[in-house]
DNA sequence: CACAACCTATATCGGAGCGATACATATTGA
DNA sequence: TCAATATGTATCGCTCCGATATAGGTTGTG
């Protein structure tokens, strides 16, 4: 389970609680993992059934306690070799491209505002959490950097694209006699 | 299931068994969309089930039989209701993004090498399914067109951006002292 | 002031999904 | 000769994750 490894990951930077984990998730990684809590939640309960993490209940006011993990040497440990173990991967599901591919058996409009949600999306994620100013970026390690700057370039080329190719597609989907390049 | 939604999109082009299904997957989604026989085989018996596709066993010279799949009525009309009711979402699981991420705690080359693997499958992907020749677009619908160039942008975008950061990153996780700017 | 909307916080379940594997044979290439 | 590689179908079990439940606090707005 890769959540666990990513939750090993966070955690080995600083103890967190599981609900912290995965604002974080949404904040540091949302441009190449996503994880909801049906699988941070599993996957820290696992990882304390191995002993490489333990929990430790904050109470809080007049909230329910907060479950703070810390990574244990053991864990740290288990960390670092499967890193060493994980093999590069890089996957893509896109229903978006998949409605793309179909957009001939589409309303025209509704193929359009399908590109222009995705583009306001990939906007929001440029401006947002991709968006750090360069005194931020100071305290980054290199390859944390590395991954901020890989994120701003896909996300950017696919709205550049979608953008650019926004008024030949219309046209194309619009009318079919005429080309449109 | 999107695999489900996938072979009845693809099968609405005409017939085809599970292996040439799985073979078209490969060659124009495997951009945006990845799917195995273990997704693809219950996928195209549960559409059988329901009534959305037919079967016709072809037998073949020294091979087992060829179960050719076929789109009925029903099936098109179900394929164009789910379509409007898709929410357009792109997702990415990236292990190389996280290998990258935590690329401190890697040796210098081994990260360097993850970097190198993924710029030639991406060379690879580049140079051919998205390769295709300006003739064999002429015969591509809008929406295919759309697709095959934003692959190429996205594609190419993550293989120029880790090219060009290849060198700084290189210095930046070998000597710790000096920036890499 | 009432009510909606949203935030913090944890947890589970059922079903979808897919990697690994098995089987059977023919061709290609070293 | 032996190893790949290609065609072809199929299943099993583990992983995973979206939806949902619970519970109260805070903020905002008409």
């Amino acid at each position: 389970m890769d959540t666990k490894l990513l939750c090993l990951g966070v955690l080995s930077e600083g103890e967190r609680s599981g609900y912290e984990i995965k604002k974080l998730f949404e904040t540091r990684f949302r441009h190449f993992f996503v994880a909801g809590f049906g699988s941070i939640y599993p996957a820290l309960a696992a990882l304390a059934g191995e002993g490489y993490v333990t929990a430790r209940a904050v109470p809080q006011a007049g909230r329910p306690d907060k479950r703070v993990y810390s990574v244990t040497e053991a864990g740290l440990d288990h960390f670092r070799e499967r890193l060493l173990a994980t093999a590069p991967r890089h996957k893509v599901r896109s229903e978006f491209c998949l409605l793309m591919y179909f957009a001939h058996l589409l309303p025209p409009e509704r193929a359009l505002a399908h590109l222009d949600t995705m583009v306001a999306r990939w906007e929001e994620m440029l401006a947002g959490d991709l968006g750090l100013s360069a005194a931020d970026e100071a305290a980054l390690t290199p390859g944390q950097l590395f991954d901020l700057g890989f994120g701003r370039a896909v996300v950017g080329a696919a709205r550049a694209y979608c953008l650019e190719r926004r008024a030949p597609l219309a046209a194309a989907l619009l009318d079919r006699p005429r080309a449109a390049e």
